[in-house]
RNA sequence: GGGUAGGUGGCAGAGUGGUCAAUUGCACCUGGCUGUAAACCAGGCGACUUCGGUCUACGGGGGUUCGAAUCCCUCCCUGCCCA
């Protein structure tokens, strides 16, 4: 019997295994850029080509509001809407309950939100996240839980665990119900920075029996410190056979970090929000991005708009091979961009960026599985 | 030549006796963004400073007043109208 993931190499916890999923086998582990309205933004598809996502994550909140369940029935679901043929991983609409918290009014049975972009009220549920889902016809769909925001006290940590699990065991049933596509389901963990909740949302997300496991509710304003921690607390009770998902992380060394730790699989808006804001991932020197022991991940941060860039005629990052590095563009030249609201601008920096974390991921990738070989 | 409106920080443009080193916008500078309500947000933006202040500033010069960007005189400059 074929397991749809598979542990092919590893290095200490770091592991490198093979995801397959409906629209094609994900080598972990994987940064998944985020298009959460069914775009990378400043992207198109001829740029992800060329950039080579293995896997991308869309939003099920965003994509229900617009286009909608109708128009994504009528294409056949967002990989036709979107000309899209790699895998897509839906985030459940469980974060929204956070980030539009002005917006909401939460009880057991969901969430009502008003809309932020009409403000009509819609009552959100595991169902209805499902439902969605299963019309987006994603290749991994995510539970619906809850996230209390941070910092969180031990009693809101505890009700977030249990509104969680509650929901996800609803979301298991609804799934059953509504896939017909093969899609993979995975559980979110949540507790907080309390290590014994992580480990008790973990038990009881592993006793319900998903395709994979989420750590959610993390990078959030805590220490990396802590965020370490508690993925440290929550391995040991997730199944060595199923894929592990950190969501919204992070900074590179941080996915160094946690992919040391187990994990699987990444996602987060830093390298296109900062792309887009002026902030460029760049290699520090002309050593390794991500060495073999993966000590450290050689980049730093510059902000690409400030002065001291007019007129530097020195490619944006000389030791990238990626379509803006090769195509020659010089850091004056973006920031004059930026400068003038070029929409190149944007377009340029998401490209480098993006291509920096895959690169990084990949190099990660390479040295758990040359380690095995 | 006559009349009239006006000259404020890089620009535009408020203020019209004290709470004005001077609202606001743009530009400029520096940061921050971690399951994307984000081409966004925050801070700075006369000089010096022991961070308490000090000095120089609202076209130039002079005056009134305890106190002037604000009132008066004069000069310079600009727009508009009439000749």
């Amino acid at each position: 019997m074929n397991s749809a993931f598979n542990v092919v190499a590893t290095l200490g916890s770091a592991r490198s295994g093979d995801l397959t999923l409906p629209h094609g086998v994900v080598q972990t582990p994987v940064f998944m850029p985020i298009a959460t309205k069914g775009a990378v933004k400043y992207l198109s598809q001829e740029d992800l080509d060329a950039l080579g996502p293995e896997i991308i994550l869309s939003n099920t909140y965003h994509l229900y509001l617009r286009p909608g369940v109708d128009v994504l029935n009528e294409f056949g679901g967002l990989h036709a809407l979107m000309n899209w043929k790699k895998p897509i991983l839906t985030d459940s609409g469980g974060f929204q309950v956070f980030s539009l918290a002005k917006l909401r009014k939460l009880t057991d049975d969901g969430v009502t939100f008003n809309s932020h972009i009409d403000g009509r009220e819609i009552h959100f549920t595991p169902e209805l996240s499902m439902d969605i889902q299963a019309a987006i016809g994603s290749d991994i769909w995510m539970a619906f839980d809850y996230f209390p925001g941070y910092p969180a006290t031990r009693a809101d940590a505890q009700r977030s665990i249990d509104l969680t699990t509650a929901w996800a065991e609803r979301s298991l049933n609804r799934q059953k119900e509504v896939n017909v596509t093969n899609s993979k389901l995975f559980g979110i963990v949540q507790g907080s920075s309390f290590k014994d909740l992580r480990a008790e949302s973990a038990q009881q997300l592993t006793e319900l029996g998903f395709d994979g496991y989420a750590i959610g509710g993390l990078a959030v304003g805590e220490p990396s410190e802590v965020m370490y921690e508690m993925i440290e607390a929550t391995e040991p009770y997730l199944p060595s056979d199923r894929p592990r998902y950190l969501m919204g992380v992070g900074q590179p060394e941080q996915l160094l970090e946690a992919a040391k730790r187990g994990i699987d699989m990444f996602d987060c808006v830093l390298p296109t929000r900062n792309a887009r804001h002026g902030q460029v991932y760049i290699h520090a020197s002309d050593e390794p991005l991500v060495p073999a022991d993966l000590s450290t991940v050689n980049y730093k941060k510059i902000t690409i708009k400030a002065a001291q860039y007019k007129i530097d005629k020195q490619v944006l990052d000389p030791y990238c091979d990626c379509l803006t590095c090769s195509a020659g563009y010089a850091r004056g030249y973006i920031r004059h961009l930026f400068t003038v609201n070029e929409a190149l601008a944007q377009r340029l920096t998401t490209i480098h960026n993006v291509s920096l974390y895959l690169k990084t991921m990949r190099l990660i990738r390479t040295h758990i599985r040359a380690h095995n070989e």
